[in-house]
DNA sequence: TTAATAGTGTCTCTGAGACACTATCGT
DNA sequence: ACGATAGTGTCTCAGAGACACTATTAA
């Protein structure tokens, strides 16, 4: 018995679709809050938002007008939702080629009074250098960064508050557990760098004290030392230059210390 | 400019949709794979798959008929993709109020010969003893445990290879990553006890040397002896029992050695 | 007594953490 | 010389790993 003989026996209505698929997409940026020369960087962790129109594109009322909500889009039938959310973070931040991580599946009944929409959530990590180009299209009126610690007091569209809350939960442990530090700093960094940008998610005393931190960069698996290469852009004195390296993680709770 | 004005203008056809929103249940427990008195026992991964009937409830031929599926279904519009498959779990097994977890999104364009359907992909975790009231429905003939090792080699429905190489990856890791072995045991246990549920997924020495084992449970904060209970179930000499607790697990891998 | 599993005493080595110290450079 | 950041020397303490040893029970 084959699946064409089957099919002409499916009936593709039988059971109530979705009204909608779409991607979202959580750009997470990290901006310097001062810079001076000679001075270690201190870092804040930004979500960008977008916010939505007025009016479509037709010139009619458009849902959820005026609020600030996750970039994202309608997901095409030839496409899978991370591929939208690929194309759509191009389209509308003009980004391309940098990290992209599904994180979660938000479908609870009411969640878009335009009926049945599921959405799929991504997070994305960007370099502010390459947010520059960034500019409003038809749906968004504005783009704008917002510090994560105030951007849940906005007045956001659809259940974007809960998606925002989880993807700042889930960036700050990926942070913490996994090497995508990297992807928010250059290619060669100082440990005062790595630091900066650790620092935005936590204030752990074996990150926070300088004295500790240096010491422990030279021992983790997955960086290395530029061998005689260092750099003054952070402090007179020049500093040694480390380059995140593969290496397998073991993170099995039941080794070593927790 | 209100929602409601919005929405008399929008035209929910103005996109395609898709034919359909399904959840999938990669339903693992663990087997003894030899229970003799006094010793420590042996345990084997092991998933549940059920065997799609050749025709469905209606009398006609069956999608994919005659292959082995993960059990799932359709979600109603009333539910999230979680609750359906905790919904299916019950009705196909039986079992409720077990550890489940979403893992996965499977949308890829041609995933199923039925068209557009965007299926949810969850874990479960149910010990044996649990399932043993379990039976086929309609659209399974059978349901089977497979060991881990073997199930890939079976021949699978639509894409549930894919799906479930990605669930056992999935729970080797969270066996080892969270304490979600805890699923697998009873609620007091003996440390070879869960010696045999880790090393279902792993070699690792730190695990399956019995000294090292033995001595690194007793310093594990998740972890606490039951005081002053012993069993002689895994030998002759009683030996302690141990019992999971609620503990913080901080994971950076910033933080002491990997 | 033997066989099998459970558990301990003790040594070594490594690495984390703390503190005081030194190094380098622009101003 | 001073101030600011980067980096080291060294001590202590905790814990991982290895090995040999002891403990408890059924048969």
């Amino acid at each position: 018995m084959s699946n064409e003989q089957a099919m002409q026996h499916y009936d593709v209505t039988k059971y109530r679709t979705p009204d909608g698929y779409t991607s979202d997409i959580a750009v997470f940026t990290i901006v310097p809050v001062k810079v001076e020369e000679f001075k270690p960087p201190v870092m804040d962790l930004n979500i960008m938002l977008i916010r939505r129109s007025m009016t479509d594109s037709e010139g009619r009322p458009n849902i959820e007008a005026g609020k600030w909500a996750l970039p994202g889009g309608f997901v095409d039938p030839s496409e899978t939702a991370f591929d939208s959310a690929r194309r759509e973070l191009k389209e509308e931040t003009g980004v391309d080629r940098i990290h992209l991580e599904h994180f979660g599946v938000y479908d609870a009944p009411g969640r878009d009074p335009r009926g049945w929409i599921i959405s799929n959530a991504h997070y994305a990590i960007v370099p502010e250098h390459k947010l520059s180009q960034r500019q409003a299209n038809d749906d968004a009126s504005e783009v704008e960064l917002f510090p994560v610690q105030r951007v849940l007091s906005l007045d956001l569209a659809f259940d974007h508050a809960r998606i925002i809350r989880d993807a700042i939960r889930v960036i700050e442990r990926k942070l913490l557990e996994t090497t995508v530090a990297k992807e928010f700093l250059p290619e060669e960094f100082t440990y005062s760098e790595l630091q900066a940008v650790l620092l935005t998610v936590t204030n752990d005393s074996a990150i926070a004290l300088d004295s500790a931190f240096r010491r422990k960069i030279k021992s983790l698996p997955f960086i290395e030392e530029v061998k005689g290469k260092t750099t003054t852009r952070t402090s007179k004195r020049p500093t040694q230059l480390y380059r995140f390296v593969d290496a397998e993680l073991n993170k099995s709770i039941y080794h070593s210390k927790i």
